[in-house]
DNA sequence: CGAACCCTTGACAGAAATCAACTAAGGTGG
DNA sequence: CCACCTTAGTTGATTTCTGTCAAGGGTTCG
């Protein structure tokens, strides 16, 4: 069992490894995909559940692996990657408070996707195998994980649409104002993530990007650093069409719902 | 309720409408999605499901309507396709027998693709709200809808992975093996679709799709209308790099994994 | 028979990746 | 505190990939 090998270690190494806090119970609790579950078998999840925190920039587990933990972000931030023939991209980035790898734990199958975290992250996995178990027992918690399910697909529908529908130069508009719209219509606001990241979820290289930030400030938009500003809205909105059949419903402001954890905003 | 509306007019208009046919029964019944069902949860969904058929290139829904029915194909071929902009492209092809649009039943809001038929087709549509009722109610039921969505979902993460990772030469080269794979290693098929549809459904213009189908003609693919022949299987998988995590797994033969309908084999 | 429509091919334009060089910022270790 | 190193980001030059426009061949279907 490579999970328990590599629990064991990090036990050692850093002494990560512990129960699931009190503390962070609520928060977990509070997520839409536990929240109905009976109490009793919510305590069971997290009486077996693992809690640990890992430095940034460390592989959680790589595509391929038999999926052996549901991971929940208690705290910071971790890529889903994909790889392939020395090429990867970013599939999503979630933060707190979210999980990542149901349906692979459901199907009991390998992950399709590589997780590292970006910065300094808490963790919690709930063994896969007392995760199915749970929502066999618990039909409230079948529910959740149902509608939980079908929030997924339909955010991967949206991103392949995204990729096949618009070029480089309207996802950047369209990231640009969704961003804006989930921090209420805010002008400026701060980029969640590395650019370079951006980049490879928008589906092209650092270098595109950088010129596409260019090419847009002719076209509304400002770039300082991590900064962005909406300086024409109009302009902007007529090049990225937003879409929520794409884009996603302005009142969906959870992070579950987005590719990339939502901005800060600024100015 | 633009669905009932749409009901009504399909049923003065072409008489097509029915109550699902018991000879049709046991072929949904063998669906992974209702199979493990208790009969009597069954048996309602089908009384309360219409059964209809449709010509070829047939508007079923289209995407941003509010989802009001499962959709079930009995017969034929239905393509889910996304349009944005003035532009469109295909996500998938469905034929028997398997259900599309599930996600948006569930999450009772608008649906992300339009549907069409492709050929004359048979359609078994079951009301979102009873679907709802249905898994609320029949533990089973909705341990058959979770593993369904998480294959949906994982079937789409594939599909977007390829769009990112590969390139089209790449992505042509994947599907030629794939098909192969599907049919025992057969050396040759027929096309399950026409080459435009192929090529909207890998992401490339036909155009493209011809092009790329003439240079690979020199790279163990040899093209003869709707048949291809895969003369140098080495070659070919040189370039595809093929991997399970993209393509899927050999060992998955249904349909339902697939974004396109499996292929006969030929040669 | 003509009208669509699919497919193909050619010529061209545009988009995006690659390669390379350079800057700037942040962190490390002396 | 500073020299050094690493890395993100930018910019330019170039190539490769892909889309667009246009035309023609072949097929199907009314």
């Amino acid at each position: 069992m490579p999970g328990h090998d590599m629990i064991i270690i990090k036990y050692h190494s850093e002494a990560g490894v512990r129960f699931v806090r009190e503390q962070e119970k609520p928060d977990i609790r509070r997520l839409p995909l536990f929240r109905d579950m009976a109490t009793a078998n919510f305590e069971t999840l997290m009486q077996v559940a693992y809690s640990q925190n890992f430095p940034p920039q460390l592989d959680l587990l790589r595509q391929g692996e038999p999926a052996d933990f549901l991971h929940i972000v208690v705290e910071g931030m971790v890529e889903l990657r994909a790889e392939w023939g020395g090429r990867e991209t970013t599939m999503a980035v979630v933060g707190p408070i979210s999980t990542f790898v149901l349906a692979a734990c459901i199907k009991d199958t390998a992950y399709l996707m590589s997780a590292r975290t970006l910065e300094k992250s808490r963790i919690v996995m709930v063994p896969a195998v007392d995760l199915r178990a749970a929502f066999r027992r618990d039909p409230d918690f079948a529910m959740a994980v149902i509608v939980d399910l079908a929030g997924s697909y339909r955010s991967m529908v949206r991103h392949a649409k995204n990729l096949k529908l618009r070029n480089s130069r309207e996802r950047l508009a369209a990231f640009v104002l969704r961003q804006s719209a989930l921090n209420g219509q805010a002008p400026g606001f701060v980029l969640p993530v590395e650019k370079r990241l951006l980049a490879s979820y928008l589906g092209m290289t650092p270098e595109n990007l950088s010129r596409t930030m260019r090419q847009l400030e002719s076209e509304g938009l400002k770039v300082d650093g991590q900064r962005l500003i909406i300086t024409d809205r109009a302009a902007l909105t007529a090049l990225a069409q937003p879409d929520p059949l794409i884009d996603g419903p302005d009142t969906e402001l959870t992070a579950e719902e987005l590719g990339l954890p939502r901005a800060n905003a600024v100015g």
